[in-house]
Parts: structure tokens; C-alpha cells; sequence
DNA sequence: TGTGTTAAGATGTCATACCAATCCACTGCT
DNA sequence: AGCAGTGGATTGGTATGACATCTTAACACA
């Protein structure tokens, strides 16, 4: 319960939205009638409100009341982008994604997309002994990749898989475990093979040279990782590709 | 300005944490020096920092204050996703984005899954007829795939891309001139050619099928675009691609 | 030196008041 | 009957002050 009260009602709220059936249009009970309700205070309830406007999920106009703009979805299927999110899951998803956006930046990448990239990769070199730099220089290689696809959505979805890492407690459980920094030179080596493939303008390549090199980090991570954990999701890193015969084409 | 004020504020706060050059970690102004300082009360204050916290930007410490996470984008450089963005970009974001999803659960889909889907589009087909409803049967039938791929990181990245159509002025704009529905028995067929590839259990030929399936949207969108409006991003469809050889592989 | 106490300062919640926009029913004229 | 206008009731927007609760750090004491 060491949840803030806002959030809370904000479910709530969400929960009668559901249970009660409204459509989207529809007009919710007002901020007052809320704050009845629940016993809270209508400052409680504003906020709350707040919230699911960032959302997305209403729309308040003043003077008239708070309209549904849809349905907030079941937050058991869909995981809220502010829980938890095991490492096997992202790093799955990014090397889904990502393998494909490397291609996509394959067909239009420019020279100066191809500089920028050889000197994070530089930089990255220089860096290798400082986890922190080093990291930081990695993120910033895989956004260059999704920046010169020139489409903002592909960025951004590259950029919120990357947020979500850094917020990732479990991530940086797994992370503290990274004394050893032998295995960055080898995905340093991973990184230029991408590059190649970038600068030859070859997207089966980059596609491939992207899908292996986080395949690389999954097989790093997992050897890290304590299978004991009952949150661990390890399972994962076997489960997606049962045969052999379906590579990353 | 009829925006809302604590946007404004918040909006503000954010330029003045990029201007000070403040660090993830950094402890930032109390609500009240806010409140003075922009001549708004803390209520305002404390909505525009929830603002901040559900867009994961700060961390608010009860007792203590609130602490900074990242440095808040130049919003420039990345779009907000409330921001609106041209359809031609979003239906190139999906193409590379859901046909990879595509492939991925072509590996892992189960026959319930497949059974799903297959419902999905006999509703789509008995509702062909009404753009509302066979719109609803779209974008369940595409979700639909990427849950299948049992990753919620790959279904919330595809929920996303949708919600972000359904908001989006452009494309409410571009879809008010679909009153010819003839286009969408073309679209049925493209669902069923992806569906019997997920039913072989075959991955390229699922990502393939998907690629072509939205190549095709952009074709009649495109059709129907006009060209003159000073925002449409319609190049976005020739741009990607100015070979003929780089295929969806 | 270490430890428990305390006070200052921060966010959390509440209650109330009043403002501003909207909605709606009623009025009164044509 | 139809219509425009008007004013009250409703609803969200903002401000203010009070108090609760938690955090932190300075302080006093053993």
C-alpha cells in the first residue's frame, strides 16, 4: 500500500469504467460524485483524473464534465509501461524489433548517419573499461541506428525500449552482477559488423548482424543470471525460437 | 493558449531543467518555490509534477522532494506521442514494426491463437459493410498477432502504434473519405494470406504477407490523399524504399 | 564515538471558497 | 407554436490555509 493514493483511485476509477460498461463518448460521473464515493478528497479525485487524461483514456472539458475516449484496457494483459519488465522479455522484443529497424535504416542512411555512428563506435572503444560510459555510448549507437531511419515512431519506439531498461529494477539487479568487461569487446565487435552492414547499405545484413548481436548479449545475460529467482524469466531466451530452421531472415 | 494550465506549467518546468543543465538524480525545487516562482498555487504545481511523474520524467519522494530521472526531450528532436503524426509515417513504422511481430508469432502462435483469428475475420467479413466495425475487427486482428507472440513488450509497442492511429487528427481526416468499402474485401483477403501463414507456422512467409498487406494500405491511402495539403508527408511512401530490390526479407 | 531525540522541511491530504465555462429550463416576445 | 434571450444550476479550474506524515540532518547526551 505504499502506492500514492491518486494512483490508486485512478484505478478505481478505471475498474467502474469497465465494470459499469461505458463506452467511449459516454460521460463519467463528475469529479464531486467521485470523490463521494470513494471517500476522498476532489482534489484526490482531480488528480486521479490527471492521470488518466495523460493517459489518454478521457478527455475533461470544463463547465461540462469529463467524457470516456476509450475503454482503459485490462491491466492484467497489457503490463502499464511503469511496472517491471524481465530482461529475456525486453531483450526478446528488442531483438525483434530492432533487427528490422537496423534494415530499415540500411535502405536510407546517410554519410553523415554512417559518421556519427563510427565515432560512437569510437568512443565506445576508448570507454571499454568504463561500464557506465560504455553503456551509454551503446545506447546511443542502437538510437543513431533508429534515428536514421528518419521516422519518428521508430525512433521513439527505440527510444522507450532503451527508457525501459534504465527504470528496469531487475535489469540493474542483473547489471551490478557486470564486474567483468571482457564480454564488451566482443559486443563491440558486434557493433561494427552492424556498421558494415550500414555502410554497404545491405539490410538482410544489418537485419542479421543486429539479430545476432543481441543474441550475444541474451547468451551473456543468461550465463549471469540466478535461475533461482522466481521472477526470473529465463525461460524466455529459449522459448521463441524452438527449431533451428527459422533464422532472423 | 486554451490549454490547460498545468500543462503549461509543467511544459515550463521541463524547459527549466534542460536550461539548468540538471542531472538524472538532481533534486529538484520544492512544489512551493514552483508555485512562487511562476506565480501559479501549489495545486497547479503538484498537477504539473504528476504530469512529470506518469510521463516517468521525475520521481516524487514523500517527505523528501523530487528527484529528477532523465532529462526531459527537446520535444522537437522526438514528437510527444500526443502530439499528431503523419499517416504515411505511422503506416511505415507499422510496416517494419508488426511485420517482424508477424514472423515472431508465426514461431510460438498456438491453435487458439489461430482460432481467435480465424473469428476475428469472419466478423470482419460479416461486417464488411460497416467501416466502424470492420475497423474494430482490424486492429483486433493485428493485436491479436502480437499477442500471440506472448510478449507484452511486442503487444504494448503495437497497442501503442494503434491507439496513436485513433488519435490522430490526419488520419481521422484521411479515413472520413473512406465511403467506399470496396477496398476493404482487399484488405480481408491480405489478412487471410497472413493468417495461413501463421498457420503454417511459417515466418517468412508471415512477414511477407504483412509487409504486403500494409504496402497495400499505403497504396490506397495514397490514392486518396491530397497531395496539396502542406502537412501531408505522403513522400514518406517513396522514400523508404528506392530500389526494388531490398524486399521485406 | 556512537546513538537516540528533536526540529525543520518536504510531500500528502483535506476542506472551503470563489471563479469561469457550460448546460438547461424557463421566460417572454413575435 | 416557435424562437431568442436570460439567468440559475452544474461542473471543472484555481487559490488558500491547515494539518498529517514522512525524511533528513543537526543536535544533545551517554
Amino acid at each position: 500500500m505504499a502506492e500514492r493514493l491518486y494512483r490508486d483511485i485512478g484505478e478505481q476509477i478505471k475498474e467502474e469504467i469497465r465494470a459499469q460498461g461505458l463506452k467511449p463518448g459516454a460521460k463519467l460521473p463528475t469529479e464531486r460524485v467521485y470523490a463521494d464515493q470513494f471517500g476522498v478528497s476532489r482534489t484526490v479525485v482531480r488528480e486521479a483524473f490527471i492521470m488518466l487524461e495523460i493517459e489518454a483514456l478521457i478527455e475533461v472539458r470544463k463547465g461540462s464534465g469529463s467524457y470516456l475516449i476509450k475503454v482503459p484496457g485490462d491491466g492484467r494483459l497489457i503490463k502499464s509501461v511503469s511496472e517491471d519488465i524481465g530482461p529475456f522479455e525486453l531483450l526478446q522484443a528488442r531483438q525483434v524489433l530492432e533487427s528490422s529497424i537496423a534494415a530499415c535504416a540500411a535502405e536510407v542512411v546517410t554519410k553523415h548517419d554512417i559518421q556519427l555512428m563510427q565515432d560512437i563506435l569510437e568512443l565506445e572503444e576508448a570507454e571499454l573499461d568504463s561500464v557506465e560510459k560504455s553503456d551509454s555510448a551503446d545506447r546511443e549507437f542502437h538510437l543513431l541506428i533508429a534515428r536514421a531511419t528518419q521516422n519518428t515512431l521508430l525512433l521513439e519506439t527505440c527510444t522507450q525500449l532503451w527508457d525501459l531498461r534504465e527504470r528496469s529494477p531487475m535489469w540493474k539487479a542483473l547489471h551490478s552482477r557486470f564486474k567483468d568487461t571482457s564480454y564488451r569487446g566482443g559486443w563491440l565487435d558486434d557493433h561494427r559488423a552492424v556498421l558494415g552492414h550500414l555502410r554497404r547499405r545491405d539490410p538482410q545484413g544489418a537485419r542479421q548482424a543486429m539479430w545476432q548481436h543481441l543474441e550475444n548479449v541474451k547468451v551473456t545475460l543468461f550465463a549471469l543470471s540466478n535461475t533461482e529467482d522466481p521472477d526470473f524469466d529465463g525461460f524466455l531466451f529459449t522459448s521463441l525460437r524452438p527449431d533451428a530452421t527459422s533464422g532472423p531472415l
